[in-house]
DNA sequence: CTTAAACTTCTACATGATGTAGAAAGTGTT
DNA sequence: AACACTTTCTACATCATGTAGAAGTTTAAG
């Protein structure tokens, strides 16, 4: 339940992005610009795909929306970084080895990382 | 390239369970047993099955296989912890805001392993 | 209030991942 | 050579996702 589709991934982004609910048209347009290096000129996305994607990230719980502005209006739920933190809970698991897992993970976050845990650890 | 399917996921739970190679239908045998308590009673996977789905597992890099022995061998390439800790790292992602999720997710942990994590980490 | 424009919901299809396994091909053994 | 066992191919069902037209609903004009 946890992964998203490219597309889907695209507007969250957006919506992380942006504090206030947008439509589905600003969507689309923003998409739209998106184009990375590689994209090569592609015919902007129809709406009804925009919508049709925000439907689904609705029924995962990652958006709302507000049923009374005329055109819809969406937002994420949760932040970015909740979001990702919940996800790396979630990949973390609840399994008897979370502390091994943890030390492994910790091995490779950076050195300026690691100070930054320290702190937000506190001293022990 | 990140998630597993339930079969591929039971599949790598036994790899990795076993620090020997296995032959495909020792996993086959080992995979009738798992029937936890919803699932009412199923005729055992097929070798082939299970034979697909590590060729699969192959092609994602997370399992090798001993050609030598006649009934192919296989094992795990990397262990669960250092598996998982790559997935989180995976999930943590390259954002500028790594911080902000490290933050958010430190507050997850459990006061143990927020002590595991300060020994871990070592004096500032 | 009647319509057309705008918006939302339904329905639909293509593609790729995964579960599942039979058919076909390969290999080692008497 | 013929058989038993193993591996590889081929195949199909289902589900998630990208994508959008068709149909239904609401709003804004006129």
């Amino acid at each position: 339940m946890a992964t998203l589709g490219d597309l889907e991934r695209a507007v969250m982004d957006l919506l992380w992005k942006h504090q206030e609910a947008i439509t589905a048209n600003t969507l689309r347009d923003l998409l739209s610009q998106r184009t990375s290096e590689d994209n090569v000129e592609s015919r902007p996305l129809a709406v009804t795909t925009v919508l049709t994607v925000l439907s689904r990230l609705e029924k995962k719980g990652l958006v709302e929306r507000e049923r009374a502005s005329r055109p819809h209006r969406y937002r994420a739920v949760t932040s970015r970084e909740e979001h990702t933190a919940e996800l790396m809970l979630e990949v973390l698991g609840s399994a008897p080895d979370r502390e091994a897992v943890l030390a492994r993970f910790i091995g490779t976050v950076s050195a300026g990382e690691a100070q930054t845990l320290r702190e937000l650890l506190g001293r022990s």
